[in-house]
RNA sequence: GGCCCGUUGGUCAAGUGGUUAAGACACCGCCCUUUCACGGCGGUAACAUGGGUUCGAGUCCCGUACGGGUCACCA
């Protein structure tokens, strides 16, 4: 037998009676919100047992590696506030948390399993032909019926070979999932699948095996693509003699009844999202709901709130479609929610893609921005005028709803400009009694005076803010010389 | 194709044998209103399908259809 002290020491390390959950990425580049997703039911549900959130970065595929996606990761993840307890940049007590600098451990294990009569050395060449045509029947691998001292000779020799798992050819395997319940296969439609490849390294779902067991993982969240693999997963542990724990398989995130989200249908990662003006916040929320009821009526929800109350019995079955405009909503929700001033931090930059004019407020400006914004990409579009005033089309000027036509419209104008030269203060209460007072005078809606004044001011059918509001933003001097080219286009 | 899983309005979803089948987004209408929004009120719209079981089925069982997943030395 082989000596496997150093590994029981290694278990002795693992921290028991916690709950304790991991994300696994595999570094290939940005955070898919799918990928986001399950990184938020992992991070909740460590959180909402008060347990340990682990981050283990799965690296076997040395084909796809990519450069700085580890880094993407870290950021991602912090910015996401899913901060983890333990992992690759943190430490903790199962270190390391990188798969290739766990790789001697793979091998040991997958020699224990062949001492078990578990597995066993497959010597043959890849005949990419023969398994793809389905021509080639993996039990009768001659390989798996091997004594062990001729495999031992054939691996001595040096000849190349995989570790398979050997799944017996009769009888059942029920796996248990938290979500889909119980689930049971004949063994017979299992393959031997590889455990140990060709250069050392172990496939996905024995890493997975070892790894979870080791780092004390008590419950395992991940997509519903590895449902039927999972049985496979029992007789692993099975054949350790380890205990197995909780199962939780999420379904995909659609981007429509029949696709997955994907980059390749440019559907948006967690990034584009970011860059397209939505907030972080607001993702999460949206994204912890896409495949999570709350029940009740309430839909939004920070994250502290969510460690309280996530449970696996919201999680559903069946594969949910992103839909953009709902997110869109959420996005409105949070931005409304947010204080005047973190809002207005937020939105500056944006303000000021079109807004150059040093004079103008962008405070100000957010403070009209903030209960008509969706997604903040939106803003410079919709302040441009604070700029620099359009040449726009004098028919602006008539409105049926505020009884406006051009002739009206400079009566208006004339009058309010001397008005508003005379006026001692500059501020929403002055020039609002300006009009007010004027509409009094001529028995006339506010709206017939307001409305010649806005286009004037800003020179756009759709503002945000009103007439009050553009022209004291504007300041006196600018907002006297709109007028007065209003008049000119009236005249 | 084999195996596994799923199926409540356009979308997200509540519902665990007895409900007028919630709520939200979107959409439509009305109100509020100095444009646009916000807000308020109201409306259209669903249990894939066929058999059972049961006094009674969206809820349980079987079939069918449709959809998804998986059958890699990728994860």
């Amino acid at each position: 037998m082989k000596d496997i002290s150093w590994f029981n020491d290694m278990e002795a390390r693992i921290p028991t009676g916690e709950v304790r959950t991991r994300f696994a990425p595999s570094p290939t580049g940005y955070m898919h919100v799918g990928n986001l997703r399950t990184a938020l039911y992992t991070y909740l549900i460590a959180r909402h047992g008060q347990g340990k959130f682990i981050l283990r970065i799965e690296d076997t595929d040395q084909g796809r590696l990519v450069e700085g996606a580890v880094d993407v990761i870290y950021k991602t993840m912090a910015e996401c506030h899913l901060e983890h307890d333990e992992g690759p940049d943190v430490g903790g007590p199962v270190a390391p948390y990188v798969q290739t600098e766990r790789r001697p451990l793979y091998k040991e294990y997958a020699e224990l399993l062949m001492e078990r009569g578990h597995a066993y050395r497959c010597f043959c060449e890849k005949t990419e032909s023969e398994e793809d045509s389905g021509d080639f029947d993996r039990g009768d691998d001659p390989c798996r019926s091997l004594s062990r001292e001729e495999s031992d000779r054939r691996a001595a020799e040096g000849k190349p070979y995989v570790i398979r798992q050997r799944i017996p050819h009769e009888g059942t395997t029920t796996f248990h999932d938290e979500i889909y319940g119980d689930i049971t296969v004949e063994n017979k439609s299992l393959d031997d699948q590889v455990l140990l490849k060709r250069d050392g390294l172990p496939t996905y779902n024995f890493a997975n095996v070892i790894d979870d067991h080791l780092m004390g993982i008590t419950h395992v969240v991940r997509g519903s693509e590895y449902l039927s693999s999972a049985p496979k997963y029992n007789l692993l542990y099975e054949g350790f003699g380890w205990p197995i724990p909780k199962y939780v398989h999420c379904s995909p995130v659609m981007r429509d009844q029949h696709n997955k989200m994907s980059k390749r249908h440019g559907d948006p990662s967690y990034e584009d999202l970011i860059a397209q003006g939505y907030l972080t916040d607001a993702v999460i929320n949206y994204v912890t709901l896409l495949g999570w009821s709350p029940r009740g009526e309430r839909e939004i929800y920070s994250l502290d709130e969510l460690k309280e109350i996530f449970d696996l019995s919201g999680i559903s079955k069946s594969p949910a479609i992103f839909d953009i405009e709902k997110l869109r909503y959420f996005n409105a929700e949070y931005i409304r929610a947010m204080s005047p001033e973190a809002f207005a931090k937020v939105a500056e930059p944006f303000i000021r893609q079109t807004v150059k004019n040093p004079a103008i407020d962008a405070h100000a400006v957010a403070a009209l921005l903030q209960q008509r914004t969706e997604v903040l990409t939106e803003i410079p579009e919709k302040v441009d005028f604070f700029d620099a005033l359009p040449d726009y089309d004098p028919e602006l000027f008539v409105h049926k709803k505020s009884k406006s036509d051009k002739d009206s419209s400079r009566a208006v104008l004339e009058k309010v400009i001397p008005a508003f030269e005379a006026l001692p203060a500059w501020n929403d209460e002055s020039i609002m009694d300006v009009m007010v007072t004027l509409a009094e005078a001529e028995g006339v809606k506010n709206a017939k005076v307001m409305w010649p004044v806005r286009i004037a001011a800003a020179g756009k059918a759709v503002t945000p803010g009103g007439a009050v509001e553009i022209c004291r933003i504007l300041g006196r001097d600018e907002c006297l010389r709109r007028l007065r080219v209003g008049l000119g286009k009236l005249a």
